[in-house]
DNA sequence: CTGCGGCGTAAAGATAGCGTCAAGACGGCC
DNA sequence: GGCCGTCTTGACGCTATCTTTACGCCGCAG
């Protein structure tokens, strides 16, 4: 079941949104200003939080920039103003998706399945297997022969990316700024360091890694 | 049969909403003073409590505040005051949903359907059962060896979110979001404090956890 | 053949996070 | 006001984890 905070203060879009999505299975939540909303997420771990700018209260930027602190939860922006200020400004502070008012109730539909279904990836997704071990995603856990193993939470970042990733090449750039930050693309030993303790706590013979590959030069690769 | 507890000092209100809430089948109780209505909360273990903010002897969200104290019923306030302080008051201290005066029979209806829906997903749960302890989260009981166990209100919101999600790695933000705020989330010293107290009354050997278990510098794990 | 860059491996040093204890603050209750 | 349970906060030793350094291997180009 999905869920999902609304943020509007026209109480009649509002109930609109509400019935309308109550109505596909979605689990609903409501505020109507930027203090109820932070406070309404804080309480229930909504899957998509879906927000009006105009707010009473707290200007919406500023209602996504304190989320952001705290929860990477995906956020669809609505608004009145058709600038793109406005819009820019708002994907800036970590929005996902913006639309525009008015809107059609497809369109809103069809978003938040885009943005959703990121977040179900993770969360109903099956586990990947492969000859050696098994990746749960959803569980953030690894086994080999029914073994869990432990990983680090380095390691496991390393993993999680190149499992969401299979067959392709990820660069050892992806990869440091995803998980160091911008500022340390030039650690590749670092990621030296970590792929040999994986593939030590992975691989049936780490010497010869068969699902976590080396592209010299560029960066690594996953195969199932 | 659901059943609720109505407070409110007019009068007329009272009597409105307890015909009205009769006649659609809910089990009523009243009270018209917040000393009383702690009472009665206590006498009747009622589904829902709806909570004028406005008594005459103690403050609304001060009542809301000693019932969670001890029960997790949920509550839906009503105020004539359309502030926004006073919504996120009592929201804060513990309410599930608010209304502001003058309000329609039908709206108060549907947040009613809408908050015991919710309390119901909670109530069917069986309890969950491991090697050492039981934990029954529609009764809020917990216990070892048939031996009630006494859990504090942290403890137990701790202990309930990690129930919920078998398997699964909470988050240290996730927990402490969800129970102290947002801006607690650097709190983590909370959790390791907790954590060990919990262990210390559930788990068989509290110094090598089978069921409560740390995923170091990322969050904790429940395993049945 | 020799030097070089990139890689894998091992191990040492630095750091951050954990569990634990205990003292103090706080609030409800008699 | 005083008691009691609960929550917050600080200090400590310990361990896991991260970072850094060192070294040998390999392929390749000069």
């Amino acid at each position: 079941m999905i869920s999902v905070l609304i943020v509007d203060d026209e109480a009649q879009i509002l109930r609109t949104l509400e019935i309308n999505l109550r109505a596909r299975g979605y689990t609903v939540y409501t505020a109507d200003d930027g203090a109820s909303a932070l406070h309404e997420a804080a309480r229930h771990p909504v899957d998509v939080i879906i927000l009006d700018l105009g707010l009473p209260d707290i200007d919406g930027v500023e209602v996504i920039r304190r989320l952001r602190s705290w929860t990477p939860t995906p956020v669809i922006v609505l608004s009145a103003r058709h600038g793109s200020d406005d819009k820019v400004g708002a994907l800036d502070a970590g929005a996902d998706d913006y639309i525009t008012k008015p809107f059609g109730l497809e369109e809103l539909l069809a978003r938040l399945r885009a943005v959703s279904r990121r977040t179900a990836e993770t969360q109903d997704m099956p586990p990947v297997t492969t000859a050696a071990f098994t990746v749960d995603l959803a569980r953030r856990r690894v086994s080999r022969d029914d073994q869990e193993i432990r990983l680090t939470p380095i390691e496991w970042s390393i993993l999680e990316i190149l499992i969401r990733n299979p067959e392709k090449l990820v660069t050892q750039q992806q990869l440091l700024t995803q998980i160091w930050g911008p500022t340390y693309v030039r650690e590749t030993q670092y990621l030296r360091v970590y792929m040999a303790q994986l593939r030590r706590k992975l691989e049936l013979e780490p010497a010869t890694p068969r699902h976590l590959l080396t592209e010299a030069g560029v960066g690594y690769r996953f195969i199932p």
